[in-house]
DNA sequence: ATGATACTTGACTATTTTAGTCGGATTTAT
DNA sequence: ATAAATCCGACTAAAATAGTCAAGTATCAT
């Protein structure tokens, strides 16, 4: 049960996104050099979260990104959402109901790993990147 | 962020166990059969139970497996670290506490994934093998 | 005794996922 | 013009996953 770093890298990117976040764009190169991941990954992972409309772009010199919603709005669940870092506990979503629906011996377990993903969508959903900023913001004094 | 079959593996075959835990050892040929699990996979995650002290094995004809414990003291956490199914949101666990405490520009989301890490370990802690039988012979009334 | 059943062990392998890399195109401030 | 950025798609090496396979050992039922 992990997590994978492009999730992970989203995250960090998109924190340090939100603490730079003012007049100007911030470029994925300064980003990349703060937070050591590779200007060729974080463009794929900021091609993802502009189409989920989370960040904006500025193209051209001096360009960069901007976060599209305030820090406040944008929750854990959508950036990993847009990123496609889902929680899955199981295969068997799809399957017809009659085959696996938590009565047959072979999923026996099914409702475990239904209780086990909402817990852990319960904490995605409840952390803001506003959160997350502040937090470490008053460690810092 | 998802749950592999050996750790989902592990979970289903000891509740099909635990269930006809009685008198007579039970085979992994018949938890097999009755999971679909293929009995050389379900071999090897025996073998990592068992040296857990989780199961104890009968060999030889009607030989097969028995539960080491009660269920009731059987928790899902002791399942998964059994068969090296572990909680991990990030690599720098052994990184020197100098360059990764939190503090550090690289780090700014450590905390968080400590955090999740907790979240998702907390629910494993308190979910034992007993817990996971009565829901399912209840709800089969 | 002996055959069938079942655990034991270790090596092997195909597939999938991950975590990138690479090349080139487009846009825009200076 | 040119340098700094985003954009886009294809490619790939390495790791993890989910098994399979082969050869053994132990034990029971008969």
């Amino acid at each position: 049960m992990k997590l994978t770093s492009k999730g992970r890298y989203a995250v960090m990117a998109l924190v340090d996104l939100a603490r730079f976040d003012g007049v100007n764009p911030v470029s994925l190169r300064d980003i990349s050099l703060r937070q050591g991941i590779s200007l060729d990954y974080l463009e794929q992972i900021f091609s993802k979260l502009r189409k989920k409309e989370i960040v904006l772009s500025v193209r051209g010199n001096q360009g960069g990104y901007v976060l599209n919603k305030k820090a406040k709005e944008i929750k854990l669940t959508n950036i990993f959402d847009a990123v496609d870092e889902k929680v899955k506990t199981v295969q068997c979503k799809k399957e017809s109901k009659k085959s696996c629906n938590g009565r047959s011996t072979k999923c026996l377990t099914h409702n475990l790993w239904d209780e086990l993903e909402n817990h852990i969508n319960d904490f995605f959903e409840k952390k803001s990147l506003e959160d997350l900023v502040k937090e470490n913001t008053e460690r810092r004094i």
